[in-house]
DNA sequence: CTTTCTGCAAACTCTTTGCACTCGT
DNA sequence: ACGAGTGCAAAGAGTTTGCAGAAAG
């Protein structure tokens, strides 16, 4: 019942905060070998699962099919491009209060939100300007 | 390269379009077999992706594993319940304007966003007023 | 007839899990 | 020593795809 500190709990927690770029489970399983060589990317699965219940990291799901892994705590939202597939963080200066005392009148209960905008990134827009180009998504 | 007018895509787009409580595609699945007993559950997918790529339906990605079809063209958000699952339709009163010029002067290029609340619905609320209970999520 | 679409089944991707063993405590 | 956590490999969801045959135009 009591839980324990393993190394493995550790490296993944560390670099999930150490990272800016929404990692998938994969890369996150790519960057903890590099710590330790031998972890199982179940035991990844294992460790994100366990982070993400005691609220010590994000999930976010996004139009993409694998989720992605967010150290930042702070509320707030993403912008995803379409075309390189990097996902942003932007800050969120107001919640939509007006929004959240509506649906309370209406009797939902809102425990959180997600918020994300799509379309093209700075860097994708600057390497097609003037083409009519079509990069390959995703 | 042109493109046929099949029972298949039609029924599919007919049940999308019918259906106000955003089915996953096994969902489509089984409705449409009411009418085409014979589909299957891969052409159900070609059709759904199709129709989507045509903008003709949407799909809504959740923090549910499978993705859900919504045949309502109208920019509005949504509110899932953490409790039954249930996915309803919130009208947008305003895009977030402000939102979108100051990404617009950081360069982005905001092609759509998703908006989407995570709390317990009034029916599942309801059903365990004055209890301290922990109903079974998902 | 030609070409797109279908049904079927196999393949793929992402994630979870059972089991014997390891390692924190 | 006890038992939570690990590695491995197999199993599960959800989705995609190759192919031979069906059917729309």
């Amino acid at each position: 019942m009591k839980e324990r500190r393993t190394r493995q709990l550790a490296a993944v927690e560390e670099v999930v905060n150490a990272a800016h770029d929404h990692p998938s489970a994969e890369e996150v399983h790519r960057r903890v070998r590099r710590k330790l060589p031998r972890v199982s990317l179940g035991t990844v699965y294992r460790n994100l699962q366990k982070l993400a219940g005691q609220q010590r990291i994000h999930v976010v799901q996004l139009a993409d099919s694998a989720a992605r892994y967010d150290g930042m705590l702070a509320e707030h939202d993403h912008f995803m491009c379409e075309r390189c597939g990097a996902v942003s963080d932007l800050l969120r200066k107001q919640s939509p209060a007006p929004r959240l005392s509506v649906l309370g009148r209406a009797g939902y209960v809102v425990r959180s939100h997600a918020l994300t905008y799509y379309g093209v990134c700075p860097k994708c827009r600057q390497s097609s300007e003037g083409r009519r180009s079509g990069a390959a998504p995703r």
